[in-house]
DNA sequence: CTGTTAGCGCCTTCAT
DNA sequence: ATGAAGGCGCTAACAG
């Protein structure tokens, strides 16, 4: 079915498109009563402005991208959200895209948005993404890009990240002060610069407070809940066990929670356990998580915010920043 | 900064943009040498096509837009990512509008999407929602509209339900069966035919087995976990206690449970517990969550076929239908 | 205040 | 196999 236009409702009034384009936008230059019988007949005729028309023709959609790897877990949709508040308010849209993990649907994703003319990128990458050149496609156009929880280490783009070595060392520390003394680590891939930070964290408060530390304890692994499972009973067989465990993130604490619990072992009087991310789970689950809280809202605000200031900028490479967010221990019954 | 375009193409070729563009989209009628030059330059040039122009020209863009609510629960993700898989193999993209709750952003959102120029739309709408002409204006142009879990009752749109009736029957069953007679019911909005469905089969139920229906038992409320709290703090100070509940969703019954336990009540010995959607925190929570689990995938699945299914019909308003798909009990610790 | 003209980037007849 | 021309819906000069 055919969709009304500025022209047919020109035809109809028998003025030219461009007074009545001039009337739908609230252009100065236009007789009132023009304007009004205008106004009248689009709303009878149910005209909608094709968005795509203006899009072409000006050259920005004022449409966002958002690029994450997941959205089941809360930590993500958080992180949209916060984006969304700040980005609506200036008058942009948002479309959203996950890659489920994979690098390659990350790089379709890309061409699509990039192929839709988004004004913008905010991107975490998926776990399996060495290669960036999809995002270079937008940099190179000048088309800023902000990367947030993962980031592309590069001077291209902005970056929007929590601190990462604090909050793992003040897990460990935690930990160390309340008497323990062989704390194991699950880690993620070290490729994850965030991954490699709260490594980083783990091991200067180990080697801080005098705690040997053991690489037999320090496992990096794929992220998914098959391995964690694995991973935690591989960890309480061995002949030494560890008394704590500290990991990259909360899903995996909570399913290492399980795994203890289905051992017999009590928690946390012979095992420890603190996550990472402060998963509204962990204040449900028995006993509570032991969490480094991040600000995920906010995350998603200054990523937000990075790229306003880019859009807005005469240029946009000059405006790249890094934004550092603080975390902050959350003890609970875990630890 | 300029964007390499077809015209670039064919001027640096000293060919003729229609034979660029013939190259590009794999048209039979071009030389195969021509053809490797223009794939050559383009890669060279990084050219990417312009969605917005063929768009305009095609007058489709192969992009759904979904409308839910929220995303913070798991549900709606898992909806989104059950419909994308389908709509991705299909070759179409998805764009993605949460209205937070609230029926002026889904308006917007609505107005957003049309002037954007979806193909089609699929919607869970707000607890709000009274007014639905923001749908009309889609159905009207005959762009397919398939509601889900909260739908809206016209036959201008598709929708994809569980059975929301027999689930909740087959939940207060097991509770009249397992020795309870005083079932108290938290439910939602009477405006959402969901909720109200899921209240039949609570009052059917009863009857059935001849336990008397106590309106005082009988809450409907706001959805927000707040005022869960309240109601439940009030049943359980009634002068005859209900000795089950059963909530119209997961959250509210953890919420529920975590009352419960403050009140220093035992579950489920003193007050059993029941949900609705096997929210993946049931299973982690102690006493683990007897709920009514949805085939959620499998409803986003359900969604885009029956979308696909009217977007590749010659009529779309033909291709109209509803899907009810089975909901199935799971009993845990807490009931 | 209003009409005319041009063009955003692309695909598609219709010629050649 | 290729080129020329037209048009998708709209806005923005430029005239009047």
């Amino acid at each position: 079915m055919h969709q009304p236009t500025i022209i047919d409702i020109a035809r109809q009034l028998g003025i030219s498109k461009s007074t009545v384009s001039r009337a739908l936008t609230a252009h100065p230059n236009v007789n009132e009563k023009t304007r009004q019988r205008v106004l009248e007949l689009a709303e009878k005729l149910d005209y909608q402005r094709n968005q795509l028309a203006i899009s072409l023709l000006t050259n920005q959609t004022r449409t966002i991208g958002i690029m994450v790897p997941e959205f089941i877990s809360f930590f993500f949709p958080k992180v949209i959200i916060g984006a969304q508040e700040e980005l609506a308010k200036a008058g942009y849209n948002v479309v959203i895209c996950h890659s489920n993990e994979s690098y390659e649907i990350e790089v379709t994703n890309a061409r699509s948005l990039f192929a839709s003319r988004v004004d913008g990128l905010i991107v975490s990458h998926t776990k399996e993404t060495r290669n960036f050149d999809h995002f270079r496609t937008f940099t190179r156009k000048s088309i800023p890009v902000v990367f947030f929880n993962r980031v592309w280490e590069s001077d291209e783009v902005s970056k929007v990240v929590v601190d990462d070595y604090t909050g793992a060392y003040q897990a460990v520390e935690h930990l160390v002060q309340t008497g323990r003394r062989r704390i194991a680590h699950l880690s993620g891939p070290d490729s994850l610069p965030n991954s490699r930070s709260r490594q980083n964290g783990y091991l200067d408060a180990l080697r801080h407070y005098e705690v040997p530390v053991d690489p037999s304890l320090i496992i990096s692994y794929d992220l998914t809940l098959e391995k964690a499972n694995i991973y935690v009973n591989h960890l309480l067989s061995l002949p030494e066990p560890p008394d704590a465990l500290f990991t990259i993130n909360d899903p995996t604490a909570i399913e290492a929670i399980q795994v203890i619990k289905a051992r017999g072992l009590r928690i946390p009087q012979d095992v420890a356990v603190v996550g990472f991310s402060d998963d509204p789970i962990s204040a449900l689950i028995e006993p509570g998580l032991t969490t480094v809280a991040q600000p995920v809202d906010e995350i998603g605000r200054q990523a937000a915010a990075c790229l306003l200031a880019q859009l807005q900028a005469t240029n946009p490479v000059a405006e790249v920043q890094t934004v550092v967010l603080p975390t902050r221990l959350i003890v609970r019954g875990s630890s």
